[in-house]
DNA sequence: CCCTTTCGTTGGCGACTCCAACATTGGCGC
DNA sequence: GCGCCAATGTTGGAGTCGCCAACGAAAGGG
């Protein structure tokens, strides 16, 4: 069959991001089963695990540009899983609500998420999960510092 | 400061395509230097593995749909990186030959991802390093065969 | 009271992946 | 030889993600 050049494989940079395909080809499936994206994914999360948030805030959390954030909870306000409401306490701000629609839909995309990993991790059995993700979080907060 | 949702950081699929995204950073960095994209690397270094070889071929080879192979190759061509010819023994093919100049673009290339890998790695030391990268290896065979 | 910073918003760009359509050409069965 | 299917190159478009520049409004600090 056709080959993939050893320059290609060789190189954990191209593991990485070819492998990151294949996630994002099976988180966006997921996702795209309750018309939903990453983005939506993120937002929500930030807001079920710290509650009311500003969309500055969000955006940091989640790893977002803030026009992004602002793109993205237009979509799940206009769906109605969130609420944007300005903050009395600081006019530029906008704090940003999850409703219980957005809590289901968020579970929904949880349930999703969890036939990725495993579909993702395929073959790999419980302990190289485990080496695989300690030197994957390693590496993640290594590069979120410097 | 602003954590992270850990429903997101626990998930080999987060860590993926986050660390992803600073691979492709690097990557993109370095190729930038030299006036290139991560496309072009990837014909660059099929053509030299392999040698000449359809635009057909190329995709099959490097992961990549036909109608990008076309666009990568109208820019490598433009830089004189490449030559098209048309294959006389079949009509509907065109062979792509790599030029010295294109050679000498690969090795710069080639260079600059070095430096990448070692970045990418960071802290990681040697031994981790192999395990990483067969773990890799390991997922992203099974991903390309089912 | 200026100066700087933050915030939300708009608009745009680049990279990568992928799909649909089309005309040309080859190959195969009949 | 003819007809049908497959492959090839090409065009055009779409979606996701990441990122940047600019702007007005508002807050904060000297």
């Amino acid at each position: 069959m056709e080959e993939t050049p050893a320059r290609l494989t060789a190189k954990p940079s191209w593991l990485l991001t070819q492998l990151a395909v294949h996630a994002h080809r099976l988180a966006s499936d997921g996702f795209g089963e309750v018309g939903a994206r990453g983005y939506h994914y993120r937002i929500l999360a930030a807001l079920d695990e710290f509650g009311v948030a500003s969309q500055a805030v969000l955006g940091r959390r989640c790893n977002m540009d803030r026009s992004d954030v602002v793109a993205a909870i237009n979509e799940l306000a206009e769906q109605g899983l969130v609420e944007r409401t300005p903050d009395p306490d600081d006019r530029r701000r906008n704090m940003v609500t999850l409703t219980t629609a957005g809590d289901r839909q968020l579970r929904r995309m949880d349930r999703a998420l969890d036939k990725v990993q495993d579909d993702l991790l395929g073959p790999l059995p419980a302990e190289d999960r485990r080496t695989l993700t300690r030197l994957l979080t390693q590496l993640l907060t290594h590069h979120q510092r410097g």
